[in-house]
DNA sequence: AGTGACTCAAATGTATACATAAGTCCCTCG
DNA sequence: CGAGGGACTTATGTATACATTTGAGTCACT
């Protein structure tokens, strides 16, 4: 059931995303309507959604803008994570679900594996999956849903910066250590080793 | 410059909040739309932000229902205002700015005054913008605006509860206190005692 | 020369007509 | 008599035409 706005708002969703358009630059309807080949409508929807993600703002003349996440925002933006996914695993390690922990030990071992490759790009991903997972433990729907959209504010953020990741295999690391705090359900030592992996690896945290 | 739409969602809110339409009623686009007396657009894109906040959700048929909001929610919403109020309170506690005192100030004025009249209603409005206000003293943006968001669903939570608000002054008294260790800036205190307020006001929290 | 108002242009906001899909009800066939 | 399929109904999804607002540019007047 992929509707036309659906798919033009994953497009430009996935533009914002890779940097193809810069934050600052104003998202015009009819040129994004032909470019993808369909009319205002859809393309006002997925705009509005985008907007309500918080990655679009209005500007001078009524204009959508591609957000620019200032250094306070990224600053915000790490505290949020750090309250959100902490709760999140305290609530996790009163629940301690076998399938929760056999899946992130898969995702351990993927970036196991593209940290061997040197794979950055990959590891970026299953580093945003891997917290995803690890907060979906808890059964919060409501707190997922608010770290999926806190995700696009990480990776803008991360836009300009030097795409290599250096210490892959000490982030892993890290990740292996939550995972086992989970397990043997510490939840207070798991809540500050998480905080402090999340300011970590969010430069200027 | 208020848009039709705007108005649409306000109002469509508004019968939402107020229980004017129950959970898991269906709200049908072209009624809406007569009802307001607009078209179909501005109709479809308040449907859309308000399901964007959370507040519908697709059923069979693909039709957009107003969210029940399930005991299991509505403890998971208590979890995330501890979180992120207790996050804020801990930021403000760093900043401490007289204007936002001030402002806190004047509401537990107002909240003295409406206890004092056992008017129920304004002091579940201004409870709320207390707590809106106390969490802004942060300016992290971003997090006022998801407790916003939650705060439809404490209030939807709220709807089949007796309308009586029993222990108002009491409420004002640790509304007191919250300001006074803000003051004082004794955020682990003051981490905890919003913790306590907010579990206690949210019942099956 | 500067300021203000008027006009024009280009964007978004809105209405409506059309397309499409999903569900239901009925008819037919086994 | 039951099950399956097909048309009709009714919703949403999409396109397009129209309205409105806002910003800019120019011209006139002080």
């Amino acid at each position: 059931m992929t509707s036309k706005a659906d798919r033009v708002r994953q497009a430009v969703l996935a533009d914002i995303l890779s940097g193809a358009v810069a934050p600052g630059t104003p998202l015009d309807e009819v040129a994004l309507a032909q470019q993808h080949d369909v009319s205002r409508t859809p393309v006002r929807e997925a705009l509005r959604a985008l907007q309500g993600d918080g990655l679009l703002e209005v500007g001078p003349r009524r204009q959508l803008l591609v957000v620019d996440v200032s250094p306070e925002r990224r600053r915000e933006v790490t505290t949020l994570r750090v309250a959100l996914e902490g709760a999140a695993t305290a609530a996790a390690c009163e629940r301690r679900d076998e399938d929760d922990l056999d899946r992130l030990e898969l995702l351990l071992l993927k970036q196991g594996r593209a940290a061997g490759a040197g794979d950055a790009e990959t590891f970026l991903r299953l580093d945003e999956e891997f917290h995803l997972a690890l907060a979906g433990a808890a059964r919060m729907p409501t707190l997922s849903r608010m770290l999926e959209q806190l995700g696009a504010f990480v990776r803008l953020g991360r836009l300009g910066e030097a795409t290599t990741t250096p210490h892959m295999h000490g982030l892993v690391g890290e990740h292996e250590e939550l995972v086992s705090l989970l397990r043997s359900r510490r939840a207070a030592r798991l809540r500050s080793a998480l905080a402090t992996h999340i300011e970590q690896t969010t430069p200027r945290g």
